[in-house]
RNA sequence: GGAGAGGUGCCAGAGCGGCCGAAUGGGAUGCCCUGCUAAGGCAUUGACCCUCCGGGGUCCGUGGGUUCAAAUCCCACCCUCUCCGCCA
């Protein structure tokens, strides 16, 4: 959620910002709750005046019971009545006005960042960093698509996945099962250097969605257990983000760094059809995600940190990458600031997107309402609280890395060579034949 | 799932229709006292919204209701604890 006074205090630079999203209908988004704000604080002020006289009156009629003037005293109560009734009529617009006040602003995406390269979509994304590692040609061999290779050499089993869950569930099996668990470690391990390794709910209640962003907005892309109204998360940020709503950080325990492994729950509606084979697209996968809360000044040093472990995971692993900054248009709804990693996967002859690392500034924050309190040099607390910034990144997604290896480290003989920085957690397995 | 108890400020805990944003104790912070330490004295100490900067409003688990007036009464829900049941 944007700040609601920037509508006041700079409306056209809020404008000006979201235009940049290449939605022209944000615009009259934004102008209709600037004119709901505008009417909610009217409201609120003659609220507020009719609270005080109904407060002080009543404060007067308690003390003349008190000393036995019930005749003034309820005198009083019929004004006090009046007051009353006025005020009800005001609660009920002021409960319309903020209903729609709020599903407007919860639909709003966040401002990007001056710096997020303006565009229409993927298309304009301009690549940071890379490739690096990317081989000029590649030997046929090579240029097998993982699936098929996966299940000759039987580690993947998606026939039978489907016939125990339906389409688009996948299964490992084997050492592919073992190369999945590996990576997840491999995934951890590098990271829990700066972070603390959560093992959060994948369950979660519709205030902790809707924190993130993904709820109301996004809520057919998401699982729904109705009987207990939970979701199931579609990655450990919206677990993680939620970890501190409603309370107040200090600033001098910031940064704060997480890391965790979840499963990831995704309904992928609308893409029915798209990558339906093999390891590229699936309702459940799982996920190392890397989450930092941090103070407005710690943020942008924080991001280029998460984007170097990102990369750096897939260049260990022996893996063709690129860096890639994501436009304005092709921005998610709650980004700041975002950039993704992608792997070169010749068997399907794509850049796969295996990471994508945002900053949310406090968009999060706001809507889940996580708080940090300054400290001055000598240590002393300063008067009220400001929002933190949020920002995450998927450390290491398990399928896309296991599809690109697949095809990477394919054999002419329809082996794989196991990367050497996943044998430590392989079970001496460095061929799978 | 069943029975009971309870949710109040940084913590503990009182209040059970008006004088309560809230006693008391602890903690924290500041000042005084003190050679240092201990002890002591005094004071300060929640968040949020609006503001014509005088002030006004909201918040005692959450949401509704009763009342001139609700932390206090009523209803629903959520959460915690104890016992029983079930169970990795």
């Amino acid at each position: 959620m944007i700040d609601q006074r920037l509508l006041r205090t700079d409306l056209d630079g809020v404008k000006a910002a979201l235009s940049r999203r290449s939605r022209p209908k944000l615009i009259d988004d934004v102008d209709r709750a600037a004119q709901l704000d505008a009417r909610l604080r009217d409201i609120q002020a003659e609220r507020d005046e009719i609270r005080a006289k109904v407060n002080s009156v009543s404060k007067d009629v308690g003390m003349l019971r008190r000393d036995g003037n019930v005749e003034e005293a309820e005198k009083l109560q019929v004004q006090s009545r009046e007051f009353g009734a006025s005020e009800k009529s005001l609660a009920g617009e002021h409960d319309d006005v903020s209903a729609l006040l709020n599903d407007l602003l919860l639909g709003l995406p966040n401002i990007p960042h001056a710096d997020a390269p303006d565009g229409a979509s993927d298309a304009d994304n301009p690549v940071i960093t890379g490739p690096i590692g990317l081989n000029t040609t590649f030997p046929a061999w090579q240029r097998v698509p993982h699936w098929e290779t996966a299940e000759a050499l039987g580690i993947l089993d998606n026939e039978r996945a489907t016939k125990i869950s339906g389409a688009m569930f996948t299964m490992q099996r084997g050492a592919g099962a073992t190369l999945a668990r590996a990576l997840t470690q491999f995934g951890l391990d590098r990271n829990a250097d700066v972070h603390e390794e959560i093992r959060p709910p994948s369950l979660v209640t519709t205030a902790t969605l809707t924190a993130t962003g993904q709820l109301p907005k996004f809520a057919d892309d998401a699982y729904l257990i109705e009987r207990d109204d939970l979701w199931c998360v579609p990655t450990a940020e919206a677990s993680l983000t939620s970890i501190f709503s409603d309370e107040i950080l200090d600033d001098t325990d910031l940064p704060i760094r997480l890391m965790a492994f979840s499963p990831s729950f995704r309904r992928e509606a609308g893409s029915a059809g798209r990558d339906t084979r093999g390891m590229l697209r699936a309702h459940e996968f799982d996920k190392v995600e890397l989450l930092a809360f941090a103070t407005p000044e710690q943020a942008p040093a924080l991001l280029d940190d998460m984007v170097g472990r990102a990369a750096s995971a897939m260049g260990d692993l022996g893996l063709p990458y690129r860096v890639m900054e994501i436009c304005t248009g092709d921005m998610g709804q709650s980004h700041h600031r975002t950039f993704d990693v992608e792997v070169y996967a010749p068997g399907v002859d794509t850049w796969l997107e295996v990471s994508s690392v945002s900053w949310f500034g406090d968009y999060q924050a706001r809507r889940g309402n996580t708080r940090f309190r300054r400290h001055d040099e000598d240590g002393k607390p300063s008067k009220g609280s400001e929002f933190v910034h949020t920002l995450n990144g998927s450390a290491l997604a398990v399928p896309r890395v296991w599809a690109a290896i697949i095809e990477n480290y394919r054999n002419e003989d329809g082996s794989i060579t196991v990367p050497e920085a996943l044998h430590r957690y392989m079970r001496n397995i460095t061929v799978i034949r």
